[in-house]
DNA sequence: CTCTAAAACGTTATATTATTACATACTGTT
DNA sequence: AACAGTATGTAATAATATAACGTTTTAGAG
């Protein structure tokens, strides 16, 4: 009987760090998240970034790009980051991971027309949320 | 008569700064940009920044945030920089502009689903360019 | 269990990207 | 001329990210 599930058993430092990351509200910087496992023993830059990529990489968490910063993701079943989609509210910050099938379905058929071959995209919507805009 | 057109001429460094991104068959990171406008006279980081934000602001350029670069807008319809998208060679880093009505429409006419408004949005697709598949 | 290769770790130093702060100069309008 | 808004020059520093090493742990093959 073959291993079927991918679960990887995250090492100690990566285990941290998504703990950290999961419980946050809001997208998390890596020198915020550093400051905050010093505690924990993990003391430099490369441990962070080094936990962060492989966190990336197997999709426990995403990097919003225009912000340097990460949050976990939500959305169980995107294992490999390869198609992700952020609302982010120029006001308050506050990110959400955008899960839409027809967005998804939309995007990760779409063609270049230069023969460019995908493998991933990633969208940010940047806006007000509901609660900035009554003000 | 009122001045109807919007065309702001650009102050000296801006148009130093927009001439080299459009000369430019690839993206500029901000340090490159610097090193060869320092024989112009812009001499810090600074002076680079705000030509940098004002250009983007009025949409002559865009920001590829994934790769902390600047190119210049190949479309001439996309002034202010609130739709964007870019495909982007993950192994020789080509980046194109992506310019599809469809997709544009689609992301323009995207409603979120907990109520947030959505000023602009960036989409960037990664992938292997036509050349680099061969290899 | 032992050996090995891959992955993860710890540490120091450094590279790269971006902003703050402040003083000065230019531009167009009233 | 006076004013407001935009742009400039400059020095210092903050924030983000990686290079380079050597060591340790982990997981799998034999
Ligand atoms: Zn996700
Ligand atoms: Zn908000
Ligand atoms: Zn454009
Ligand atoms: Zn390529």
């Amino acid at each position: 009987m073959t291993k079927m599930n991918k679960e990887r058993s995250l090492s100690k430092n990566q285990q941290i760090i998504l703990d950290l990351i999961d419980k946050s509200s809001e997208p998390l910087k890596a020198y915020t998240i550093l400051f905050n496992v010093q505690k924990k023993g993990i003391k430099a830059p490369p441990q962070v970034y080094r936990a962060l990529d492989k966190l990336v990489e197997i999709g426990k968490i995403h990097k919003i790009e225009s912000r340097n910063a990460f949050v976990a993701c939500k959305n169980s079943n995107c294992e490999i980051s390869k198609a992700t989609a952020f609302s982010i509210c120029e006001s308050c910050e506050e990110v959400d991971e955008v899960s839409d099938t027809k967005l998804s379905k939309f995007l990760s058929k779409f063609n270049d027309k230069k023969g460019m071959t995908f493998k991933r995209f990633n969208l940010e919507f940047f806006g007000l949320c509901k609660r900035c805009k009554i003000k």
